[in-house]
DNA sequence: TTTTGACGTAACCGAAACGTAACCTCTCTC
DNA sequence: GAGAGAGGTTACGTTTCGGTTACGTCAAAA
């Protein structure tokens, strides 16, 4: 999907040139020579990026943008700037900024910022999935679906079926699983182990059909 | 296998510092004080892992990655910092670093980090695989494949196999066997290694067309 | 405080792995 | 070619290991 970028700057050679090259890298650009229409397009579009420069004619861009801050913008915006001082670029990013770059810049240094903070903010929004088979972990919900279907786990059993996918085709000892699952060092006796993974595998797997858990006699579990 | 490791830090007592230290711990080190011939010497050599100060006189250490990454670099990178902001370490990440360290920083710690990224990296991509003609043994995932197809093998079958392979072209004494397969120091008497390597022979070759495992009469059995 | 659920622990059971002994076969030597 | 010693083979009993269930405890939620 195509990211919208909302691109502040009053000189036009420069927006044009911007607009230009942003477009070619494929995304949606709307330009701005002035803050004057810009916040009613952030309303009516959804802008994942906005580019600012902070020496406009009329406001500073960094004001502009602390203001919309404080009426709940959470679009990230990237500054533009002809000045240099570091006590500036913090001043700039404390009135939140996500990146930030200094004019004359290099055209191909701006496309690296602006992916990264659209890698940022959009991956944030979407989610951390590890998979297996037919099994999705979301990391950051905690939510786990297999064959699209929402299954219940508790953190013990979440934890411990990430371990296994994230250490796929390894066999995880029953020592490794204490140690890093369950934080405890020392030697394995009891049937701690071996009860919790049977309990997640009722949970996974109900029907026994699946087998994602196998047993590895003598040494451990494994998932392939 | 050693692993190569460069280091960029400006400061020359701090370089030669982490130089001598990782030097010692068997890593083959390079170091720099500035990212003039990093490029050169990453295209030259195989690196493992880059240690990068991010407060260069000349660039940001981050940027400079980030515009090697853009190249395509896939190196793992761990950056060394003074500063502390959460907002740069974020930033530090998100410019392809694999671990963040602020100044001062224990040397330890160091260690511990460049042990763990090397594993993630290294290890993950090497599985181990001992092979003997169409014998696969995967050590990680305790698989064995015999000319494509998976054999089933207990936890003594399989070491016993291992055993054999790892010290191909030896005649492999009974006594050894169980000292070094079974735990069991002292005389050999029974018929237990017999018998286990029977089994497994039945196992690996069931139509005892390819035998593998030879028996050297009054000494023990090789693999050849 | 009560209640609920998560989790560890212990007891029990069944199955697989393994050791052992008895018996058989091979091979080397005289 | 016979005997002895070494290894192979088989069957059986023991042990070990993992699965399962039940129960008690602890902590969080109501």
């Amino acid at each position: 999907m195509k990211a919208m970028i909302a691109i502040v700057e009053d000189d036009p050679d420069l927006l044009e040139l911007l607009e230009y090259r942003l477009g070619k890298e494929g995304y949606d650009v709307v330009g701005f020579l002035n803050t004057k229409n810009v916040k009613q397009v952030l309303t009516e579009e959804t802008i994942d990026l906005i580019i600012m420069d902070r020496n406009l004619p009329d406001v500073e861009g960094s004001e502009y943008i602390a203001m919309l801050r404080y009426q709940g913008l959470k679009t990230p915006v990237i500054f533009l700037s002809a000045k240099d001082s570091s006590v500036q670029v913090q001043e700039g990013f404390l009135r939140g900024a996500d990146d930030y770059i200094c004019k004359p810049f290099e055209i191909e240094e701006l496309l690296l910022r602006i992916k990264a903070v659209l890698r940022r903010t959009r991956g944030e929004e979407e989610e951390q999935i590890v998979t297996y088979r037919d099994i999705e972990l979301h990391l950051h919900s905690r939510e786990i679906f297999i064959g699209g279907v929402p299954v219940e786990l508790t953190k013990l059993e979440f934890n411990l079926l990430r371990i296994f996918i994230e250490n796929r085709s390894t066999v995880l000892r029953r020592d490794f699983l204490l140690k890093n699952v369950w934080g405890k060092s020392g030697t394995y006796q009891g049937r701690t182990v071996n009860v919790a993974i049977n309990r997640l595998k009722e949970k996974i797997d109900p029907d026994k059909t699946k087998d994602y858990i196998k047993t590895v006699r003598g040494v451990g579990y494994i998932i392939r």
